[in-house]
DNA sequence: GATGAATGAGGGTTCATTCAT
DNA sequence: AATGAATGAACCCTCATTCAT
């Protein structure tokens, strides 16, 4: 019964931002020029300006909308005692956020050089910078901590690469069961971190 | 024994080369101009094209010279028989190698969308591939490959991020002395590859 | 009597007026956007359309508000006969009215260029022709018109920069006061212009 | 004689000053686009900045060339003992050498809102208000400080206006003649301010 | 071995203005 | 009485590249 089939208040800005969000993914943030967004949608490129001030702004919306679970994520791990149980917990979840918040990580990745100077570029790292820093928490010794830093970047990384030069094709699986393999390996390796066993930094055949 | 003439044939081309590393991995790719090279090395952008056909053809030049360890590493890995022990010294001398080369690995990892139609983007995605398909060769099994997987990723992103978000920076020793700990750690994920253990993606508790 | 219902039609235009001709003052017509006027006011631009055929539609009213005294100056000095106590009396009213119509003068004085091919910049700058005009009417001999014309540029101009670059920062006592010593001057100078004194065109000494 | 037909090192860039100039006076700085001043030479937007780093420049290199004479009388002022004479003699200078820059100033004069916030503006304004200074140097008493100042203006601006608003297109002679017959009346004016006669702030009859 | 001069294409951004609601 | 949405034209500026000298 009634579907509005054309929204009163435009939707533009939605469709700007998911407009965007597709190419510059595909093409990159830098590469994409605010003309091939407007033509995408149909629209004039000041037509774009009504509605976002910049196009760092359009990725700054972007960012926000698709970096809201990440930031829950933090928010309740900020509110956990730092145990290594908190922290499995923590790398279970952030590998699946990644996993629906995939493409804006994917600008970050594929577009630091550019995104160096810009404040949505610290926006986006600093998410990043959050869940490690929250991964290390409470971490003393050294070789603990690399464990930790592994298993962060395998499941960080291990997101952006799953289909990509890490793993090669003929790999079994959908993504998903990939990510949740991956993640088992992750989640091993901070074991090591806080079981009695002597840390691999200090065990003589590694050298 | 007196000046050799021949050696001071202009080095301007490895000074151009030199300089505009240092600005690519400064500023980024494609936010680094040719004007900015030129001037940084006193000369006129015009001079760049005498010894270079294109701005990718510096980067080309720049990924060829400092490319060659891993390329020779590959070369190495490519005659030797896909044996536990081969990966494992493969892997550590891919940390070595990357150490030194991180300059051109930089450019690609932060540069990644404006490379990806670049001749010289597939040059260096090729290698890290290579030594990606080598440390998977011969493996069959899923739990294993994603243990692989973790220690190249480990290795590989480790290298980037030594001194940045994921490694927090209380952390103690030097970056040579971090390198070498989490390549203690890869090695260990490795290990776990290849013995006999149940692999971690199957293990019931992680689900 | 009660609330005047009538009284409190919206004053929004003229809340239009008074922001615009602030904000020309301060940053000149051209580069004052009219999303700055809207912004200001705490309405949108379609609202000063409105009120207002054009941007310089908004200009031109308060040209016509502001410019009254002045008009009404040029009326009077019409009715006068052309002695030289109605050019002395003139100069004396045209001080005053300037000091008061100052913002819009202001206006016109800066931003010349821009207003040249307006018709509100014919306005206002008819007024000060028309001045000028009835400063100098009936006087024949070059060197008394030249009188008149340093009286006329003193009196117009030193209203301008009273505070600026022709008036010294140390310079003493209000601008008030200021603007009346130099009217002063400019009388002094008109006085000379209808003595039977040779006027210094003439005079062998300033060549 | 061989009177080189075509400067072997191209001209381009006195032909953009020249170009820019006349742009400037006619239509105003602002309302001139660079694309205008292009056209207008045949050549390419991009060309204007191969010669200048901004359209401010262009600006400030009409401003360095045409300016000088006035920084050279400048100078030669601050040299000299700020006596009458000395006064006198500015005066005269200054009223030549604007007659030769007429065009800078007269940019500067009608582009103030837009000139004022620009490095180029204020170049402009620093001279007329060292001019403006070394006119006043060392006067103490205020009525003689505002004949000096009404000379000035009616030199500065008597400049512009030379055949505009003030001074009735009637006028006889050339514009030379009335830019004499104008230095005249100034001169007139100062030695009022260093006569021994009470200035006419002072005098009973003008309030 | 290198320069000076120039280009064509495109970048992001801002503006006054319009119009249906 | 006013808004939200959009436009078209223009803006200044930067870039990689070319070529005669």
């Amino acid at each position: 019964m009634g579907s509005t089939p054309q929204a009163r208040r435009s939707d533009t800005r939605e469709r700007i931002q998911k407009t965007a969000l597709d190419l510059f993914v595909s093409h990159g943030y830098e590469k994409t020029s605010l003309r091939e967004i407007a033509e995408a949608l149909g629209v004039t490129k000041a037509a774009l300006y009504y509605h976002f001030k910049t196009k760092e702004d359009i990725l700054s919306a972007i960012s926000r909308d698709l970096g809201r679970p990440v930031d829950e994520l933090i928010a309740w791990a900020e509110e956990q005692p730092p145990t290594p149980e908190t922290k499995r917990e923590l790398l279970r979840r952030y590998s699946a956020a990644l996993a629906s918040a995939m493409p804006v990580y994917r600008i970050l990745q594929e577009n630091q050089a550019t995104l160096r100077d810009l404040a949505v570029g610290r926006e986006l790292r600093d998410r990043v910078t959050a869940i490690s820093r929250l991964m290390h928490a409470g971490d003393l010794e050294s070789g603990c901590r690399m464990r930790v830093t592994s298993a962060v970047l395998t499941v960080h990384f291990g997101a952006f690469t799953l289909d990509g030069a890490f793993t090669p094709d003929e790999e079994a699986g959908t993504a998903e069961q990939r990510r949740e393999a991956l993640l088992g390996v992750a989640l091993d390796t901070l074991s090591g971190a806080y079981s009695p066993a002597p840390t691999p930094a200090l065990a003589p055949d590694h050298a």
